[in-house]
DNA sequence: ACGTTAAATCGGAAATTCACAATATGAGTG
DNA sequence: CACTCATATTGTGAATTTCCGATTTAACGT
């Protein structure tokens, strides 16, 4: 397991020509966040980082919906959905209510509208 | 290749219980979003969807950096970086400038800390 | 031109995610 | 209890992503 220790500091040594303070990596430790703030962007991004999470949450945007109606949006087999439903919901942007034989699933957060409404208003440049 | 076009009938018939509708799928189809809007906010959350991606971002707040920087703020090989840059730039959440031997980086879109921000504040579940 | 250095790209092994059939679970019904 | 149906989980092969050493490219200095 090498750790790329050789590399880092030939970086280190380019940035005592770029400041002439005694040391200039002081300054980005404090650029370095929380370990569990990045955590959890991780693990929500992951759980948005897919066409099909993203339809489902969409659908979920007017309201609830059960299982079954959420399988004709994706137009998916029955595990399909049913695991993308338990990762939206592991990264809590879902939460689900049981009536009867049906599960109804909705929306857990309205970030979850903020950071869709946001994402496709990016302006993704052209595939090269 | 199969489509589960199959378990989508089973799907179908039980929304037929629910709603005394003639076509409850229609108002199924109006909740499928847009194609290009998907593939966006997919490529966006791919892009966010990695810690060391996210701290690269999280390092970029203040201000821009150069590639020599970002290698001792994730402690990672020049290789590593390089390509995670290339993957954030594709995505249109950074933009770079070339200044003699040296790159250096920056946010391209203030979205880039909304979305920070937002999923940063996500009440995820514990593990279990 | 030559050597040095920051950054970009290549190549391929390892790790992770995805799709989906098969099976299990659990609630309702007869 | 036996049967059906909606949903959940499991197992596994396929596809994608990640990592990083090695190499290449490009910009400087001598």
């Amino acid at each position: 397991m090498s750790d790329g220790t050789d590399t880092l500091e030939q970086a280190c040594r380019a940035l005592e020509d770029l400041y002439e303070d005694d040391d200039p990596i002081a300054g980005l430790e404090a650029r370095r966040p929380d370990d569990d703030a990045v955590a959890t962007q991780a693990t929500v991004f992951g759980a948005l980082a897919n066409e099909h999470r993203i339809r489902l949450l969409e659908a979920l945007r007017e309201g609830e919906l059960c299982g079954c109606e959420l399988q004709v949006v994706l137009e998916a087999p029955q595990s399909t959905v049913a695991s993308h439903l338990r990762t939206l919901r592991e990264a809590g942007l879902v939460k689900s209510r049981k009536n009867g034989r049906w599960t109804y699933y909705r929306i857990a957060d309205t970030a979850v509208f903020e950071l869709l409404d946001v994402a496709e208003a990016v302006d993704v440049p052209l595939e090269k």
